[in-house]
Formats: structure tokens, sequence, C-alpha cells
DNA sequence: AGATGGCTGTACCGAACGGTACAGCCATCC
DNA sequence: GGATGGCTGTACCGTTCGGTACAGCCATCT
């Protein structure tokens, strides 16, 4: 019994990087195979959905970290700087491992949007509300997430790597900025 | 002569409709047969190498126009507010219209990346390039690109296309602020 | 030791894939 | 009114696709 969810929960991580590599069109039962190492019977006895039925597991595994990691901390406790920073410090280690693709991104663009379209777009409005919950502020929300997923577009295409931290680590300073200038208005306004 | 060069002209257009909304694994021979209305032998003469052919000329369209629509404009003379607003209205009305999918983002995600890396490059180079002629801020150039592609792809995710234009007013007065900024530097600078 | 059942590899399916070959249509030009 | 050649539809190629069927291995439990 533990045996099963262990390695499904492996075949998972696998699949994981499949996806991002080639895409869900792209990803073929043969290069999936090859990635988890085990045989059509295995996984179809793991995903009996078959190939959606591995990409949806994918997506919620993907999910369920970010609900963890991302979006938790942004909604806790403590000043908005911090919250912050801890968003920004996750975010920036997981793409960079991640072969900098947000998974929900490319699945956004083709057309396999539609068949995900409920998962995708949970993702990222939990993410804006989490950031608006931390910064008091919807357009800054959009604008942060915008600007983070852009550059890891951005650094794929011009395959620079640094692009991303860097652009991520502007986009911080000007979050916090303006959440504490949120949080303590000058006079002026 | 004439009439040949405007029927391929023509495919390539329709081609990028196909290209756009299910990207290029997705995109099948029957599908870019009946978007065309061209049968295979038609497609294979005006483009012998395949489909790697005929996504390379949507690819090359695409960046000539907006070498002619963006880039240009931005290097041009004037004042930087100006050729910033131009770049952005002309990306704003380009984007709506092309069901906010920009074609070198969704080819720089997948595994498509490597056989067109070099045209993808270019495309991106050459407008931080453009908006750096026109700001004088690398940086500044970096996150405007990066709102803007980041902001397509929320929209997309969201399915709420007024995302996009709002995000990008927000990046468009930010960018002309930054950039009267340092063309009239305030004293304590 | 024997039975159970979760798990696995392999052979195979019909369909669709990208690509090729080629006969012929038909507007142009002499 | 031929002859030319750009263009087109269609049949077909080998390959790969996602998916299924199933016999059997082997760790577990009695």
């Amino acid at each position: 019994m533990a045996r099963v969810q262990a390695e499904r929960a492996d075949a998972v991580l696998a699949l994981a990087t499949t996806f991002r590599l080639h895409g869900y069109e792209g990803t073929s039962l043969t290069a999936i195979t090859a990635q988890t190492g085990l045989g059509k019977g295995s996984l179809y006895h793991f995903f009996p959905g078959g190939k959606e039925d591995m990409a949806r597991a994918v997506l919620d595994e993907v999910g369920d970290w970010f609900r963890r990691e991302v979006y938790e901390p942004l909604r806790a406790d403590g000043p908005a700087d911090q919250r912050l920073a801890a968003m920004f410090t996750a975010v920036e280690t997981y793409f960079a491992s991640r072969h900098l693709v947000c998974l929900f991104a490319a699945f956004a663009l083709g057309q396999e949007r539609d068949r995900f379209a409920a998962v995708i777009a949970a993702y990222f409005s939990e993410w804006l509300d989490a950031l608006e919950t931390a910064t008091g502020d919807r357009e800054l929300a959009a604008d942060t997430v915008a600007t983070l997923q852009g550059a890891l577009i951005l650094a794929r295409a011009l395959n620079d790597p640094a692009l991303f931290p860097a652009t991520a680590a502007r986009a911080q300073s000007r979050a916090q900025t303006r959440a504490r200038a949120r949080a303590h208005p000058p006079l002026s306004s």
C-alpha cells in the first residue's frame, strides 16, 4: 500500500520534468516510459485516465506545492516585506531547478488550455489573491506575477538563466516599496 | 509570378493563426490543410522544408512586422514618451487580434525552442535593444517586455482579455515616468 | 508451502502523424 | 491551338501516436 503511493509519487516527479521539457502535446508515451522507467502497463495502472490523467496529477502536485510554499506564507502573519521576501525566495529557487519553465504557463499557451482551463485559472488566481492579501494592492499583484512569468519566458528565449533572478529581484524591491508606501501612506495622499 | 508570392503570403497568414492556436507540436498537417484550404501538394510546393519550413516562414513574417511597426518607431526621432506610446499602441492592438498569444513566447516554452532558438532569441533581443535605445535603461527594457509577456499569459490563463491592456497601460506609464526621470535627473542624483 | 493481488513488460491495435510521388488541371505565353 | 510550367488533389509511404490486453513475476500474508 505504502509502496504503491510512493512509486506513483515518484512517477509524478519524473512526469513533471517530461511535461516541462516537451509540453503536453509534445510529450509522447514513449518519452514518458523512458523518463520514468515504467512500462505502459505500470503507467496505465497508476493513471487509468492515460496521458491527461498523468498531466493532471502533475498539475495537482505543482499546485499543492505552490499553495503550501508560496501562497500560505503570503497570507501568514508578519510584516509584508518578510512575506514577500519568502515568496520571491521560494519562487526563484523553484524555477531555477525547473528549467525556468512554469508548467501552468506552458499549458495556458497551447491548445491544451481548454482541457485544463479550471486548474490553470485556479493556480494564477490563487497566486493573485494571496499577493493581494499581502500587499493590499490587486494591480501590484498582477504586475508582480506578470513580471515573474515574463521573466521566465525572456530567460528561456534568450537562453540567459541569470535574467530571471535579476528581474525578479527588481520586482521584489518594487513590490516591497509599494506595499510599504501603502501601509504607511505619505501625507500628500 | 505575382500570383505565386501572393498565395504563399496568404498561406503564411493562415498558418500563423494555426500555429498560434495549437503550438508547433500540436499543429498537424491536417489542421493546416483545413485552415489554409490548400492540399498537401500545394503546401509542400510553397514550403519544401515541410512543417518546420512553414513555422519558420510564420516566425519571419511576425518578426518583420515587429521590426517595422514596433522596433523601428522605438529608434525613431522624437520624445521618448511618444516613441513608447507608439510601441504600446502597436503591441496592444496586435495581440488583441491575435488571441493574446505571442508566437515566439509559445515556441520558447516548448521543445521546439531548440529548433528555432536563433530566431526566437533575435526577436526578443531586438526588442530589448530598441527599448534600451528609447529609454536608455536596459533593466527597464527587460522589466517592460517581461511584464507584457507575463500579462499575455495571465490574460490567457484567467480567460480575462481585459487584463492585458490594463497591465500594459500601467507598464507604459511606469516606463514613461522612469525614462523621463532619466532624461531629466533630479538634483539628488 | 500455497494463494493472493499489486505491479510489470511486451505484444499489439487502429488511427493519425509528417512526408513523398505523381498524374493532371489550367492559366499563361508563343 | 499547342506547349509550357506553376499549382493542385489524391493515393500512399513508413513511423509513431495514445491506448489496450494479458500473461506472469514476486512480495506479502495466511
